[in-house]
DNA sequence: GTCTATAGCGAGATAGAC
DNA sequence: GTCTATCTCGCTATAGAC
């Protein structure tokens, strides 16, 4: 009966890749932690690694180098985001809701806000391997924050006035990243949450 | 004639101390200059060295270590600021003035700005040599901002209408930080002064 | 005041045993 | 798949000559 063997083989091939599989995931988890603790540069590949309880050879069995294991961490971050908050644009409304919501969620979940806020400004030299990440990333956050301001527009929800959406979306984006920072370094004096709300709600005319 | 040898004495040694300060200057200049490129973990002594032309170790018989170096640099750059744009808050209007006046000069000079930009993400691990200074930046930034609010607010030229100014204050320092971000990403793409001037008078009835 | 020489460490990455 | 051992590099900092 070699069908069942076959059967057997697969599954012993599936186990033992899902194993690897969730190994990569603490690696990422790890990496994603020590990262946002002190930066890409430096942190070095050997507190990733005992973090996620391996030495550092042994991480590097699972990624191919430092550079590797960012990108890969960065890839798994915004795969993640998209899950948890799946962002549409095309309706500016529960655009802007979801803005919030981001917001109160990552008051609770400081990792990944540390995360990002050092590497965007880390990735502001040239070569360093997240630049043009970050680079898209901007490009990226600008474009949909503009079509969501433009819905707003049509329904008569915008209040910006003589302000092209444009403008706005580079507001309300730029305020983001700087309150979090703020935040970060004096959580007790910045209302997060309080303030991104505050700030939507002077260009769209909405209760958020 | 004891008085004219002691006078030459003192002339030669102010001749020395001078020579020693502008050795001081350069080696600031150059340390500003790497830490706004790379960062301050990523910068090593000898890249600082070698763009004011002599070895590291001659680097450090100016300054104590790399740490030391640091707040020297700190220290050089709000002395220069504070020279450049001495900021009244008493006096709102002029404030206001001013902050769209800095953003105007901070787009010829690239350099300040980066090193801010950087340093500010950097300086979130409590254990950066920068992390007391920028708390403490951030916290003065606020307070002046509040309270050239609250002056605006006295003569009837805020509009920020049921907004606090301590949430306006938030605002406008946050988006500034966050606008640099994109601009130094993306300069083409952002307009930091139009973005800054639009935002201020969002919320001051002036004309920028 | 600036240098050469060097100590001492920690980093990223590879080789090869198990 | 994970490890130990090791290579090689660059770093901060010190010692001591000039």
């Amino acid at each position: 009966m070699p069908l069942t063997e076959d059967v057997v083989v697969r599954r012993k091939v599936s186990i033992r890749a899902q194993a690897t599989e969730e190994r990569r995931q603490q690696i990422l988890v790890a990496a994603a932690a020590a990262f946002a603790s002190s930066g890409y540069n430096a942190t070095s590949l050997r507190d990733v690694a005992s973090r996620a309880g391996l030495s550092h050879t042994g991480l590097l069995h699972h990624f191919p180098d430092k550079p590797g294991l960012l990108e890969a961490v960065l890839d798994d971050q915004i795969q993640r985001a998209a899950e948890a908050f799946p962002l549409e644009s095309e309706d500016g409304e529960t655009f802007f809701r979801a803005l919030v919501a981001i917001a109160e969620r990552d008051t609770a979940q400081a990792v990944e806000v540390r995360l990002f806020a050092m590497l965007s400004a880390e990735a502001l030299t040239p070569g360093h391997p997240a630049h043009g990440y970050m680079t898209r990333w901007y490009e990226r956050v600008r474009t949909r924050l503009t079509e969501a301001f433009r819905d707003l527009d049509r329904r008569g929800l915008y209040k910006g006035g003589a302000l092209p959406p444009e403008q706005a979306a580079i507001h309300v984006s730029a305020m983001r990243d700087g309150a979090t920072l703020q935040w970060l370094l004096a959580p007790d004096q910045v209302d997060l949450v309080g303030t991104v709300r505050a700030q939507i709600e002077l260009y769209a005319d909405l209760e958020l």
